[in-house]
DNA sequence: CTGAAAGCGCTAACAT
DNA sequence: ATGTTAGCGCTTTCAG
């Protein structure tokens, strides 16, 4: 029976059982909408739920049911911590569309250099979800030690090697493409590339999308148009790799950076030499940061949907856990073109 | 058994009693570090666990114990929509801690006009949480429906007026006296201020240490000096805002805005009215968010640790629930001055 | 179409 | 100090 913990009385499913005058197995057929349920039966069972104001719960579903109602999220440190609300954006998206689908999500973080016999995030050891999301780049190391718990995964904004999973990705080569075609249409005919950890994926493959239509241009692209060997996609190396780039060829007017913050810095270090934007020289990044806004002169960008990528994610998640088949998908989120202030016709 | 549900064998307590060779109660005696435990037997289980890499699992935990190890995260669609992170990192900052509690955090927000009646979130229907943190401000029908379920609630950076509940503030008081005393120092007799939602406890106590300051000094702060009828805390209020009070009063060399959007808002107003920050007037803001970095020129501010304001929140939710005493406490999280460039001497 | 009953994995009296 | 046992609230065969 239902019990007074304290003050509250927390109906259970026997006194829903009780009040509509069935047995508690003809309750639980109701509440998970099975057939083969009279339609009187169910109206009544509804009514008595409706009158306790029942809702069963989940600890005693999960039990029997062996599915938590909860979805684990993996973020790593590095990632968790960064400034730009890249992945938390993405992460709220989750939790977003997880509200819609009745689950929960928890967040967890993993140490950026995850090693095989690491300790696992303490819902997949106990249990405690039904399925998991990984966000950005993660150790493969990971993936390998998740892979004994066969529990669903589906990636976001990267993916392993194997072809295994269900993967939510941004639309990075036509990213790519969109930021030096817009140079290009600009009149700009030497146009820089740089970028931080070129060796993933996301990252290798806005650069291709550049190496494309230059190609498709007939203009050049040469090891003196990119700097390519940034460890990471900061601020710090943006500023380091426009000095390289800048010292390397004179003759470039725009600056395509592989992701905001590394545009950050590529303005920077312009303008502590005195170089002018975009009169002097252009600049584009990628991603859409929010700190953009407040950019003197404002970043123009390629823009990504950060919370759709989340709902996708969700929704992957979702097919999988509901139709129980491991149907691999792979989900291109749109790209789109933002032309601010940093961007202008070659002065020169 | 445990089983092998689909290839992963999966221990239960049962596998643990039988290579320990003892029965169950007492492996769960051991995982609860309950005392009256030999420490042979000890050992003995310990051994048994770590043998079979053994995990009790949280539903069925949760199921008997009635406490299912998860903490509820209430913030209004406005706040979680928020473009800066504020609540954000506060939420982080819970993420943070509730791991080193064995927490999960379960976010969720509810309608910014949340009204009785409503549906309240899904985890209090579900008894999926063992207690509520709720940060910003919300509703009072929202506290008023939760009460009803008697969970411990933790507030973050709000409060109702009753004086029921833990809390975690920031120390705004000293933040707002921090701000004018450092505009003082700076030579300024003619400090405004800028508020939008001047109920909120906050921003009263904000405005509450300028006129504590400002009398202190001996200086004026009429009606003439300070604009607080703006509805939101937002850019565009505080550009409206600046607009305002600039109109009613020439004199003024510095504006203290409550927070840093109203002080962004104030400095888009100052430009495009070509009044020159900080020669013409100084500018300070409070929150130090991310966006600050990249202004023009810096905004001197008042920084708050918001992820300190989230670990302070688990501590206090986990001392109510390890030590079931509801003592009420209320933590003042420091504030601290961050001069950048937006402050500087009156020129005139 | 509905009910009786077993049991999910764990905890907590109560025995021993 | 340890074991026995009765459930926690729910789902799910299996009978009827």
């Amino acid at each position: 029976m239902g019990k007074r913990a304290t003050e509250v009385f927390v109906p259970t499913i026997k006194d829903v059982a009780k009040t509509a005058n069935v047995s508690t197995a003809t309750v639980s057929l109701v509440i998970n909408n099975h057939e083969r349920i009279s339609p009187e039966t169910r109206l009544k069972v509804n009514k008595a739920i409706e009158e306790l104001n029942y809702h069963p719960f989940r600890s005693a579903r999960g039990l029997v049911s062996q599915k938590t109602g909860n979805i684990g999220f993996i973020l790593t440190e590095d990632h968790f911590l960064r400034s730009e609300p890249f992945y938390t954006r993405i992460f709220l998206g989750t939790e977003f569309a997880a509200r819609e689908n009745e689950f929960y999500i928890l967040l967890t973080t993993i140490p950026s250099d995850f090693k095989a016999g690491d300790r696992l995030p303490r819902f997949v050891l106990e249990r405690n979800v039904d399925g998991i999301i990984i966000a950005g780049k993660v150790p493969c190391d990971l993936i390998t030690a998740l892979e004994k718990y066969n529990l669903p995964l589906v990636f976001i904004d990267y993916y392993p090697e194997n072809n295994k999973y269900s993967e939510v990705l941004i639309d990075n080569i036509s990213g790519g493409k969109k930021a030096v075609q817009c140079l290009i249409k600009l009149g700009h005919k030497d146009i820089g590339f740089i970028a931080g950890d070129i060796h993933h994926p996301s990252i290798k493959d806005r650069f291709q999308g550049y190496k494309m239509v230059l190609e498709e241009a007939g203009l050049s692209y040469d090891l003196n148009y990119y700097v390519t060997d940034e460890d990471n996609p900061a601020r710090e190396n943006g500023y380091s790799a426009a000095k390289k780039l800048l010292k390397k060829n004179e003759k470039i007017t725009a600056i395509f950076a592989c992701n905001d913050a590394m545009a950050i810095g590529v303005m920077q270090y312009l303008k502590e030499n005195k170089i002018k934007i975009p009169d002097d020289i252009s600049i584009i990044g990628f991603d859409n940061v929010e700190a953009d806004l407040s950019l003197d002169p404002p970043l123009s960008t390629i823009s990504v949907e950060k919370t759709d990528m989340g709902i996708e994610a969700i929704r992957l998640m979702n097919e999988i856990l509901k139709n129980k088949v491991k149907t691999i998908k792979k989900v291109l989120v749109p790209v789109e073109l933002i032309c601010r202030k940093s961007t202008e016709q070659p002065k020169n």
